[in-house]
RNA sequence: GGGCCAGUAGCUUAGCUUGGUUGGAGCACCCGGCUGAUAACCGGGAGGUCAAGAGUUCGAAUCUCUUCUGGCCCA
């Protein structure tokens, strides 16, 4: 087609090759060993020349005449054309296919066959396998996968680069033609030997070494370096020693931390830095360089893409911290899926975990900081023995060291949102939502007794290894609550604070069994007294728990916390549920009809009218019954009932695994009574916090209510008085008050004053 | 074009290694309760083609194959 090439070896002939079909085109390509790999293997097999009729800068050389000087690109329209006019053109077809363009500029890219130094990776092959063989992989797949494939087929490392500026390549060669000397330079001092004009304050950067006169050791003639710099992977992965400027210096500290215990960085370095650093140490010191290399996953936007700043799908990572803080953000990504997992990142994911985790910490600690403060509470001397406090402060100790075991061991394993999961779910459900619900009434004890102080010591010794357990998780908010706990005798920082560690002797296994099964048992509970529409508010006279023996004994001594949470006045045990269910019967239409074919729907609707309670009673006790119909007698035996369970009259019923909850129903006014002056506080409650009333606030409470209820509120008066902090209580016509509230409770019309 | 990883409720996810009762949570939603309990709490409800298809099996979210979607690496 053009006679511009001209070749030294033979060219003009067709050779094979694996990666041209004929499904496409007509089975023949032109070959190019200059610009592409594949074509160039080819042309190593075929002993193929390689023309280059393409200068440096993509544009065309003086032979080509045509086009001389026009980018190569450009001129593809134009060689059409040219082509088409000489009729040497099959056709002109478009066809789609991935092309690589400059990341900054995004102007086409050429690839182009250069001369390069290289390093033998090829010969160290096996070291590399049975070293990477050595290291513990996360996720594991990636050891014998992308990367264990990648070294199977390792190649060898083209070193050099054609760079203005950065590490040079640091090899010198005699100008001499006759001497030819190459050197190798392997230090400062060396380099300093060898050249005329080294100076003090040298920067061994290209292009400033190459100022260099340097002067070959054999005939010192002058020596010329390698333009070439080194590709900058061989920086990054020297990192294992360049840190510690070994060989020239602390031998110790690189021998004592060599290979590392750990490395981290992003998928896409797999085949990056993972492999540098593994390179470099196999055939330097034939070793791992590190022990554990953690792969993280990549944040994509919220549609699963990519973010890119051309697509302005990113985060501004501004937003979150101004708005969700850095903490929130770090336990984001640590506690949204395993590490090397992608994730989806948007501003909403971050909002929901400030609400759900880090405020629900601010906001415990927030409330244990208010009341100790009020009631001075001073760890160095307040500090109740661990033994002297409740099972609720021993349970919430005990769950805490349960998780910190449990965070070390995923940590361990490098499952670190497991690890943030699991605390997560500690300080959500078991802390705050378990323990501080059920410990705020021991706060609001005016004196300073001992149980309000051992929940002090609880909180505090909670918050403060809490947040040592959280502190490389979340570093800010963690120091802030240390700083508030610390005595003067602790670090200056959490973050200079030995980790926590597991305390086993405050764990209590059967314990925590116990509360398990008390937090079963009200959470049935409440549902039951939603389900028979009384409120929690109204006390039940009792309560029937129906359980084995063992379940009773492990329960047993938490039964407080069951008894407030739902309501009743005495809890029972029984082992069986006969005091509280009946038994009856009804017909088994499928057993009586093949029996008794067409009679079997007298026989039922007789049955029917039968009392079925008797009826169970007699079958159980002669196993049959007769029934007479129309002179005709049939004998019926239990087979020929379905037994059906009611609770009895007043009770009701609810089950967990291993037992089962009755409770009674029926509210005597007594207990109408009770609730009633609950409701009340609870009106007179939201009035305080309507006019913004201070916690110890004294206030003065007027009642309007039925004389009815007010007879039966008598008992109640002090109850009222001391929940609400009323100084006095009247029950008045007309209340006044600085604010005045009518109500409806329960059908009954009040009207409330308070002031202060 | 090749390799690897992932896909479960609107969202975030557990379960998959080792097949076995009715796929479990949280957020959001609906109903009710509670509130000196915080961006709260409690009870109930609705919401699922376990990406799709085929296969193995008495039985598949789980094992195999194919396809689709997304991501990463390589070409």
């Amino acid at each position: 087609m053009f006679n511009y090439a001209k070749p030294k070896k033979k060219a003009w002939y067709v050779v094979l090759a694996d990666f041209v079909s004929m499904e496409d085109g007509t089975g023949i390509v032109h070959m190019a060993p200059a610009f592409g790999e594949d074509d160039y293997k080819v042309g190593l097999k075929y002993d193929l020349p390689v023309v280059q009729l393409v200068k440096l800068d993509g544009t065309f050389p003086p032979e080509v005449e045509v086009w001389k000087g026009q980018f190569v690109k450009d001129a593809d329209q134009d060689i059409i054309k040219h082509l088409e006019s000489r009729d040497l053109i099959e056709g002109v077809h478009e066809y789609t296919h991935d092309y690589p363009f400059c990341w900054r500029c995004e102007s086409p890219l050429l690839y182009y066959a250069m001369e390069s130094w290289f390093i033998a990776m090829t010969e160290v092959q096996d070291s590399l396998i049975r070293n990477n063989n050595n290291i513990n992989w996360y996720p594991e797949h990636l050891q014998q996968g992308r990367f264990g494939d990648f070294i199977r087929d390792v190649k060898d490392w083209a070193l050099s680069r054609k760079r203005y500026w950065g590490t040079p390549l640091p090899i010198w060669t005699c100008t001499d033609e006759k001497c030819n000397h190459e050197i190798c330079v392997g230090s400062v001092d060396e380099l300093r030997n060898i050249s005329e004009n080294f100076s003090d304050d040298y920067d061994l950067h290209k292009p400033l070494v190459d100022e260099l006169i340097v002067k070959c050791p054999k005939c010192k003639s002058q020596m010329k370096r390698e333009e070439e710099v080194i590709d900058c992977w061989y920086d990054s992965g020297s990192a294992f020693f360049a840190q510690w400027h070994y060989p020239f210096e602390n031998q110790k500290e690189f021998k004592e931390n060599f290979p590392v215990d750990f490395i981290s960085e992003a998928l896409d370095q797999t085949r990056g830095w993972f492999y540098s650093l593994l390179a470099i140490s196999t055939f330097l010191f034939d070793e791992r360089s590190y022990k554990n290399v953690l792969t993280l996953g990549l944040v994509l936007d919220e549609n699963n893409q990519k973010m890119s700043k051309s697509k302005r799908n990113y985060v501004d990572p501004d937003v979150i911290l101004d708005n969700e803080g850095a903490d929130a953000l770090r336990w984001y990504l640590i506690s949204a899926s395993a590490p090397w997992m992608s994730k989806r990142f948007y501003e909403q994911v971050v909002k929901e975990t400030l609400g759900k985790f880090i405020l629900t910490l601010w906001n415990s600690y927030n409330f244990f900081a208010t009341y100790a403060a009020l009631d001075m509470f001073d760890p160095e001397k307040d500090l109740i023995p661990i033994d002297e406090r409740q099972l609720l402060d021993k349970w919430i100790l005990s769950r805490f060291n349960i998780i910190a075991e449990e965070l070390k061991k995923f940590m361990e394993n490098f499952e670190v949102h497991k690890a943030a999961r699991s605390v997560e779910n500690f300080l959500i459900e078991d802390f705050s939502n378990w323990y501080l619900r059920r410990s705020r009434k021991r706060l609001w004890v005016e004196e300073k007794i001992r149980d309000k102080l051992a929940g002090y010591s609880t909180m505090y010794e909670i918050f403060l290894d809490l947040s040592k357990l959280l502190a490389p998780f979340i570093p800010f908010i963690t120091e802030e609550i240390y700083q508030n706990l610390k005595t003067d005798d602790m670090a200056e920082s959490i973050h200079l604070c030995n980790y926590v560690k597991s305390d086993k002797k405050q764990i209590d296994k059967n314990l925590e069994e116990g509360m398990e099964k008390i937090r079963a048992l009200v959470e049935v509970g409440r549902a039951l007294r939603s389900k028979v529409g009384i409120k929690v508010k109204y006390p039940l006279s009792s309560a029937t728990l129906i359980c084995e023996k063992k379940i009773e004994d492990s329960i047993k001594n938490l039964l407080d916390l069951l008894n407030e949470e739902i309501n009743v006045k005495k809890i029972y045990f029984e082992r069986d549920t006969s005091k509280f269910m009946t038994k009856t019967v009804k017909p088994n239409h499928s057993k009586l009809g093949p029996k008794y074919k067409e009679k079997a729907k007298n026989i039922s609707e007789k049955i029917e009218k039968m009392n079925a309670e008797k009826l169970y009673k007699e079958l159980k006790k002669k196993d049959v019954v007769i029934v007479k119909i129309n002179d005709e007698e049939f004998k019926l035996s239990m087979d020929d009932f379905e037994i059906v369970e009611s609770e009895k009259e007043n009770f009701a019923r609810a089950e967990t695994d291993d037992a089962i909850l009755i409770i009674e129903t029926t509210l005597t006014p007594e207990l109408q009574a009770e609730g009633f002056a609950r409701e009340i506080v609870r009106r007179i409650q939201s009035m305080r916090k309507e006019l913004d009333l201070e916690v110890e606030d004294k206030i003065i409470t007027m009642i309007k209510v039925d004389k009815e209820k007010v007879k039966s509120l008598k008992n109640w008066i002090s109850y009222i008085r001391g929940e609400t902090r009323s100084d006095k209580i009247s029950f008045v016509d007309k209340p006044s008050g600085k604010l005045i509230k009518k109500w409806v409770i329960d059908e009954i019309e009040t009207e409330i004053g308070i002031s202060r």
